[in-house]
DNA sequence: GGTTTCCCCTAAACCGGTTCAGGTCCCTTC
DNA sequence: GAAGGGACCTGAACCGGTTTAGGGGAAACC
């Protein structure tokens, strides 16, 4: 059987009513077919899919999108200034992950990198507007986030990073990170520290003041005071700047537990520039365990995040959510401490 | 005049025959006055967009897509290994820079992440076979990228980021990178280095080759030796297992020109896990300017690059390609050295 | 005055699928 | 033996735009 028995075949691309006319049934029959629908004996079934097969039909994703309202995409908007997302490998890794769910479905993943809150939620707006996407990822969760409500009011399928502080309606896939930063406080308590201080992130974001609460939380557990704490907007810059403040102080702390590794790596290169030994006289903890942190001088005592893992997962939950119009949160293993160079036992007073 | 004239109008979209009716015209001539077409009245044109705009008219995308058979959107697909990728802020700047220009034009942008080639050249395949995409970037040439006579096979308009060493129908946006390696090394000639050794990225790519290249050139110029070339894949862990292997020599180099930051950073890392202080010891140049280069310690000197002005204009160029049939390569202004701490003149011997 | 030309516009086909109201045919059921 | 019920299938409408053949009328030309 070849398929090209019908020798005048133009160029254009195979359709659905090629494939039609050689099984001999209708158009709608074929799309029935296709789309595993009930209504079609078996034998018909197959015969359809075989000579879709011989034909090399592929159905039109165009014309799937106008006539069944989807469009086999989704969507991640990044607000982020790009030199902070630059230096953030979190993001390209989830990414990874999400992919490796998406492309075997043949769905596609659209990405726009906006540099404001009013551009992002007007980014949405326009991406179910144009129908572009049929779910979207909410990353970067921040308190009261406009996003959702937003979402919620454009009937947009999405999945939050995180559980947010608010009601909604969407599947959270989230990761225990506080059990991390518990650990981290632990461990520098075990080593004899008691001067800990933190370098958060940005409080106006979920996982910035989660992560600095778990600290204060962990100090007092630990039975020390609560700790210098130092916001700042999770940039390398605003890391090293805190860093500076804190090491120039009358009274530095021998410990800092930085809320991300590239903060923390910004931490290493000032303590050094100012002479302060990593980890002798101050040692430094980061958060999410990124490529750089086996690799800098000390090795960064940090812990792992696993950005992949969250991809994945965060796929899977949006897919199901716009299948069967409900899913379920998903809850990750908690992020571990990953001991490396970079804390030890403080110097003797 | 009342948007809302029309009492009755059901919850579902304003569609071009609602505009169409409501404007006392045909839906052709719609489309027309939509699309800047000649042939239509300059007083009816601006009645016909009056009334869209009057009923908040938004053409659907996914109609425009099938009947024009264009997709607005251009694609990205980036073949590599999710760590290596992730230590790479050069990408997501890249992507930003894209973004500009994309997103006040409506258009969006696709992004793949595929493990290797051959799932690359599939992706390929499956964007044109899908329509998913106008155009794609090519990013991370390789010699003989098979890329480029798989993308002119399947007819889509692509632009390269650098100027491929084959017969190619795209137009390339180039940076001159050589320039920043010779002032590299010219730069540590001067300050009296001798023994200088390159880490050099995987010689497959054409950056990779392309600046060793330009180093064993700089280093004739300055009437040195070759100097000692270690072929790495631009991995932060090739780059420390390089630096290892360069510091443990009999007679190491006094200075190390690195082919990209992350690897200049990690061998930073090692050096100092070495004991070999930098610069006194060892000198160490990077190249991309990434936003660590600068919190590092000591401040990696290092080769400016920039991927924002590159995604704009990869962009801009694309763009043009897709709609005028044609585009010229455009040569973006070279990588200038940037110097910082991270080397000095060597310790007298 | 008739033909040509040009401009503005309409109607209908078209893109390539999905969906749904029915129409056969055959097998039960009473 | 007529009515009822499924299983399988068809035909046509539909999604919402773009495109093209051609119609009507006014101006231009011969």
């Amino acid at each position: 059987m070849d398929s090209s028995t019908n020798s005048t075949r133009p160029a254009s691309r195979v359709t659905i009513a090629d494939v039609a006319r050689e099984a001999g049934v209708s158009k709608g029959l074929v799309s029935f077919a296709l789309n595993d629908r009930p209504g079609v004996a078996p034998e018909t079934r197959s015969r359809i899919l075989r000579v879709a097969g011989a034909l090399g039909w592929t159905p039109s994703l165009r014309a799937r999108s106008l006539s069944s309202k989807r469009s086999f995409a989704l969507g991640l908007v990044m607000a982020r200034d790009p030199e902070v997302l630059g230096s953030d490998p979190f993001f390209t890794s989830f990414l990874a992950g999400v992919e490796t769910i998406l492309a075997p479905q043949g769905l596609a993943l659209v990405l726009s990198v906006v540099p404001d809150e009013t551009t992002e939620l007007q980014t949405y707006r326009t991406l179910v507007a144009d129908g572009r996407v049929d779910g979207v990822f909410l990353t970067d969760l921040r308190h009261d986030d406009p996003r959702i409500p937003c979402l919620a009011e454009l009937a947009l399928p999405a999945v939050t990073l995180g559980r947010p502080d608010q009601a909604s309606p969407f599947p959270a896939v989230c990761i225990d990170d506080t059990h991390g930063v518990a650990e981290t406080v632990r461990h520098l308590a075990d080593l004899g520290h008691t001067r800990i201080a933190h370098v958060a992130g940005s409080s106006g974001m979920l996982h910035g003041s989660r992560r600095r609460t778990a600290f204060t939380e962990a100090m007092r557990d630990a039975g020390l005071d609560d700790g210098q704490v130092v916001e700042t907007d999770f940039s390398i810059s605003a890391g090293a700047d805190a860093t500076r403040r804190l090491l120039e102080a009358p009274l530095p702390p021998t410990a800092i537990v930085f809320a991300n590794d590239p903060m923390a790596i910004a931490g290493i290169g000032v303590a050094q520039e100012l002479g302060v030994r990593v980890p002798e006289d101050v040692s430094i903890t980061g958060f999410d365990d990124i490529e750089f942190a086996r690799y800098v001088y000390p090795a960064l005592t940090t812990v792992g995040a696993t950005p992949l893992v969250w991809g994945r997962a965060a796929a899977a939950t949006l897919l199901a959510l716009i299948r069967t119009g409900r899913s379920d949160d998903v809850e990750l293993p908690a992020a571990r401490l990953i001991i490396r160079g970079s804390a030890s036992a403080p110097a003797p007073s």
